[in-house]
DNA sequence: CATGAATGAGTTTTCATTCAT
DNA sequence: AATGAATGAAAACTCATTCAT
């Protein structure tokens, strides 16, 4: 999806019909249905839709996909991994302290997550788990649990060092996460309605404020 | 929904084939499209699945429902309203400190929604607010923003009496609504792939020792 | 295929956009079926044509069947097991010659198959076997096979009786129902070329009468 | 069919990636089509498949016919008229008995034709010729015709030399071919479902001698 | 000559909705 | 008031054919 996914903008020209560019058009599908599927849902997104966002005609997906669910599952299984990637290579480089270590966290993954079109993965699979078990699983599994470990890291380390004080690490892990999602869900569900739109960064200063005032041992 | 949307059992025999049903049909019909539309989503449900779950044939929901959209709409409209009349009745009736009306106002909103299939309607509606913008204008107006002003009050009770020290209100306000969302999101997307399922009540009481804690005047 | 596809003819004057006929539409659904597949063969034939030629629209086929598959499937299924109850409960009944009974038995074949519709199967099946596997060992077994014994049982009795003297009796049986095959093959596809129209009773009259003479016992 | 069809084998070290194969190429599509209308029927057989089984790909097929429908005449012109002037040619060499040029007329067929992938034309035929009402009558002009004045010929020699004695020579002639077209049958449609295998050969000798025992004159 | 990515007309199949019973 | 057979518009999917490379 980051490579794959970064759809070139449609040739300014086209002289011809179309070209052949078999290299990219997985890619500029799947972006495509990234898009639909997070705005309309999967069931309510039509094949030809997402052909024409593609800037290809109605047969060319099935080139390159079986059918519709195939599709799905490929959007929700190269959406996110490689972005973990980074966000997993990332942490742990330095020796600051727990607080200004959690706040990178957050901070680096609203940049590549949460402020990207990925975002709209959760929705996605928020709304689908039970229509596609398995996929909810892997993601689940790549992405829920990932994301867990990534802030128990942080927060453990808080911990040894005697900056935090948590009785309940599962619960700790839940609360820092939760305001990550609900950024999310505001921004793809009901962005539109929210008169005064979030500064989101600032939010989320905000919202560490808080929780770390709140994990601080005293 | 309230009402209308328990359904009587349908085992009450019957004097006639259908015996005047009238007043309980629409409460049945919205009660098994809520299940559905929850399960599954507005476009994945058919009709047929509607009625069968709700003991009636193809043709019955339109005697009552001009058309799919129409149930969606009513299972939304008349699905949250009334408990939120019930938990704006309840909260603020006590004299008690903030920090105890905010945990009973967390704790009445898990009881009477977020323990509830009423939840599911908040995943319905995080799914389909793009297909459906006015229904999602009123949710937000409705559920949403209704939901902020009755944690907003408390904090803002809270900082009048000197328990609570906030700089953004807004942001705190969503704080403390981030995890009512997540709980919701795990009990309804991802509940099967959670190999210790959460013993809910707990985790909101270690959330809001947190927060509480994170909120507090020092 | 016997009652079920024997179609009533379509309703002179349907006041109505349609009627309600459950029970006749699966009959009627082959019927169109049988035709149209014999005429054209399976993937020639569109589903609606098959709705069309039935007297009902596009959808209505697939209320009472899977998919077109099975439309084949059924047909073939119902479209001959009936007739040859009827045929092996004919034969047999008398203690006429042998000769007199073969006789009796193509006849009666040429009737009640050969004459019919139900013939068009037998192309349907020379032309689908390889497409359809599990549907032409049902046919073999149930059509093919029933046939042979049919005729093997009036060979072996002239045989016993001493009118007929037999070599092979496997290939004896091939070279009774051979002409049969042809009938049907003249019948089905080639009919328009042949100039001179066969008289195919007084055909399989004359046949008879060489395979009988060659089959004698001298 | 007899040259074109005589595909070259592909693996003659082609000096350049396509050496001349414009001469070959068209027999080996031919050959191609033929073996998979056979197997599937001409609207079950798709391009892609032809092209693949000639060892070429999808667009080559066009450089050398039309249409598909151009391919399947192709298949049936070029199919059988050479193989029957080789028939044509060979009979009515000798001078012997009438029996005896009867039973060669039937021998050389199955060699030539019966046995031959060329038989599977039959069967195509067979199931294809509504929906090619010009071709349909080019096969019965060029094959069935000549088939039947092939057997004619012989019978009537037979009768003139006084070892045949025929009522109707149509009617004698059609149960001679008739254990031709069934041995096609057998062989394309249900060679899979006959547990003992026929030897053919064997089977025609046997059918012969029945038949030829009929048509003697006593 | 040959390739094979792309097209788009054509089919199959689904399902919300209607309406005779 | 309820049923459920039938409709037909709308989607999904196929594949013969084209044409830039």
């Amino acid at each position: 999806m980051v490579s794959q996914m970064t759809a070139t903008p449609p040739a300014s020209a086209p002289a011809t019909r179309w070209s052949r560019r078999k290299d990219v058009r997985p890619g500029e599908i799947l972006e495509a249905a990234l898009k639909l599927f997070v705005e309309k849902g999967f069931r309510a997104t039509k094949m030809e839709d997402i052909a024409r966002e593609a800037g290809v005609t109605k047969g060319t997906p099935y080139l390159y996909y079986e059918n519709k669910e195939e599709i799905f599952k490929a959007v929700i299984r190269e959406g996110m991994l490689t972005k973990f990637d980074e966000l997993e290579g990332l942490s742990g480089q330095d020796e600051a302290s727990a607080e200004t270590r959690l706040r990178q966290v957050i901070y680096r993954w609203w940049e590549s997550i949460g402020n990207t079109r990925l975002a709209g993965l959760s929705k996605l699979m928020i709304a689908e788990a039970a229509n596609f078990p398995e996929l909810a699983s892997f993601y689940h599994a790549e992405v829920i649990v990932r994301c867990r470990n990534m802030v128990r890291h942080v927060l453990e380390e808080g911990v040894e060092r005697g900056e935090f004080h948590i009785l309940n690490m599962d619960h700790a892990v839940e609360i820092v996460i939760a305001p990550l999602l609900l950024a999310m869900v505001w921004k793809h569900s009901f962005h539109n309605f929210e008169s005064a739109k979030f500064d989101m960064p600032a939010h989320l200063d905000n919202v560490l404020d808080i929780l770390i005032n709140g994990l601080k041992t005293r």
